[in-house]
DNA sequence: GTCTATAATTTGATAGAC
DNA sequence: GTCTATCAAATTATAGAC
């Protein structure tokens, strides 16, 4: 929402930190490995970031931003249903291929319980957002009003999941067989 | 695969370290704290898992075992392909409801990348294994025989993610709702 | 099997100089 | 903004007694 503005350091900061947790989670980041990388030291990243679960929230926060901004309007009246789910889609799969890194909430949001409490909060914030979207999304399609909220679910949660057994798996191809599957869903 | 056999204690050791992973990934558990909730002192973990790394491969293959154990056979011929499948759909339900817990290996995915690889691995053949049970129970499928392994990573994968989306949203329904849409599907 | 004792390292965090 | 210096706490792990 309220957009923060960073200094350079402390942006590769964040670059730094966002790239340990999205590929070990949030335990994964040190402030002694973020000091090495930015070139400076430890003690000059608590001041930037005070303390880690200010950087955790921080670190959500921007990328929550930068998903969304990637995925555009929800409701453009000009493009068919199917080519929005289209973008969302390609929006996860960024993630997998550019980065090679998977999605930062699913990282996160598998050990949600343990996390901050100002992290976590982040986290819900994405998905409840991201759902949103998805649902606005839908809205449009002429059959199915009432239902698009579970279908909203079903995709997020189906795309999230599909990221994670590529991952483990290591075979990408996972991901792109669900794609597939919830392309010709919708086109249902 | 090979049945481990374990002592009373390091049985204890087994459910409280599961405990932790999956609330909290793998550096959610301690020594320390492993050996305060049964009862004896760090060093005395270490003899029965001598490294954390030995404690993780061990809980995650427990975990698969008793999960695909849960889940029977999967080609049962007397029984339709919907209820094998509603079957899965129980067995990550009951994690969810009875635990009040995640399922261990879609929290251990996620930073699969920065798990000791004994562990990495064994999270990789877990989901092999659900993977290849899920595509056989899709096999009697009369019109879908091709098909069967894009179908399975999709169950899966909604599955796994349908659970995350509900742990961190704080509502069970998002995991039901996923549920439903996969039911109807397997119903065409 | 469990203990004491201890090592070696890492971690998040603070105080105060420049 | 960054540094030095330092801390207190936690962590994994080992050696050796009982």
């Amino acid at each position: 929402m309220n957009e923060q503005t960073y200094s350079a350091k402390a942006i590769e900061i964040l670059d730094a930190a966002e790239r340990h947790m999205r590929s070990g989670g949030f335990d994964a980041v040190s402030f002694r490995d973020l000091a090495n990388e930015v070139g400076i030291k430890s003690a000059s990243v608590h001041y930037h970031f005070p303390q880690k679960g200010d950087l955790g929230e921080a670190v959500v926060r921007r990328y929550t931003e930068r998903f969304l901004t990637t995925l555009g309007p929800a409701d453009d009246p000009s493009e068919a249903v199917v080519d929005r789910i289209k973008r969302l889609c390609e929006a996860y799969k960024t993630a997998v291929v550019t980065d090679g890194l998977v999605c930062l909430c699913s990282v996160l949001g598998a050990e949600s319980p343990k996390l901050p409490r100002a992290v976590a909060d982040a986290v819900d914030a994405f998905f409840k957002r991201v759902l949103g979207w998805t649902e606005t999304a839908l809205q449009a399609n002429p059959d199915a009003a009432s239902t698009c909220s579970l279908k909203a679910s079903h995709i997020v949660a189906s795309l999230q999941g599909a990221m994670i057994l590529a991952l483990v798996t290591k075979q990408p191809a996972l991901f792109t067989e669900t794609e597939v599957s919830l392309m010709a869903e919708i086109g249902r």
